[in-house]
DNA sequence: CTATTATACTACTATATTACTAGGAATTGC
DNA sequence: GCAATTCCTAGTAATATAGTAGTATAATAG
């Protein structure tokens, strides 16, 4: 029930993309540093926002990602089942592939729901613009 | 962020023992073959619950397994966490020795305790006689 | 037009976790 | 003492995680 670093890296790379959003674009090298992680890696991770159309990418000298659209247009939970798969706690939520036959007698569907909903409700309700209000409270409260 | 079938199983076993608990013992042969897992893994499994005291077996023949305590005690969470481990998403929610040294300045983490939040507001407040109750409703509904 | 800077793509790999299986030892009721 | 049951330990195939490595491609500055 852990979050993988692929879906963590890639809210610190949206979260990094939205706090250095002026004009220039910014490289996955500067991103790598700032966050401390391996730059190989966040290239695989920003691919996949790529080709989702979550970022746009400038090649060649001067280049490197932008957002695509404003922070608040991001939910933590687009970006983390883009990276993560479902956020689903059991396979049976997800897809009809994965029902059970169980289903129509098993108790404990609800309270997989239950929990589903519950993670829902904080997913799908915070997004990239809430992460960049707390990041800037957080550096205000260390200049004070 | 998936619940392995080790925590399923447990919490499939648990009621399993709270919606059988006349005077004799449940064999781990019978909860196997009602919930359809495989007996001699469920017996490791419940071997944990053992030692954790939530359950009290009894050896021999006409041996098995009951509830140590009834079913209103034990919570989804109590269950899940003896089982899976820790439910929190992240690591560095769980003890020191997995603490970020990026914490103070990290925005995510506040995205973090708000899943653990309302990932506790469930399992901790759901527990076993819930679970029980919702399968009844569900035999009712059978037999209408 | 070429050297440089950056992304794009694909393949490989070490480690850990998951989901079991297998086999025998210990206990106890009849 | 025999059969039924739990108890304990080890092994293992398959999958997922968390990267590393190398090369190809594109764009721009000079």
């Amino acid at each position: 029930m852990k979050i993988s670093t692929k879906g963590r890296y890639a809210l610190r790379l949206m979260l990094d993309l939205a706090l250095h959003d002026n004009d220039a674009p910014v490289r996955i090298k500067d991103i790598a540093a700032r966050q401390e992680i391996s730059d190989k890696y966040l290239e695989q991770i920003i691919s996949s926002l790529n080709k989702a159309g979550y970022v746009k990418s400038i090649r060649g000298p001067q280049g490197g990602y932008k957002l695509a659209k404003a922070p608040s247009y991001y939910t933590v939970g687009m970006i983390l089942r883009l990276t993560e798969g479902s956020l689903a706690p059991v396979a049976c939520l997800d897809d009809e592939v994965n029902q059970c036959i169980r289903q129509e007698s098993c108790a404990t569907l609800e309270l997989w729901r239950r929990l589903d909903d519950a993670i829902k409700s904080v997913v799908d309700t915070i997004t990239l613009a809430n992460l960049v209000e707390w990041q800037e409270e957080k550096i205000d409260n260390y200049i004070i």
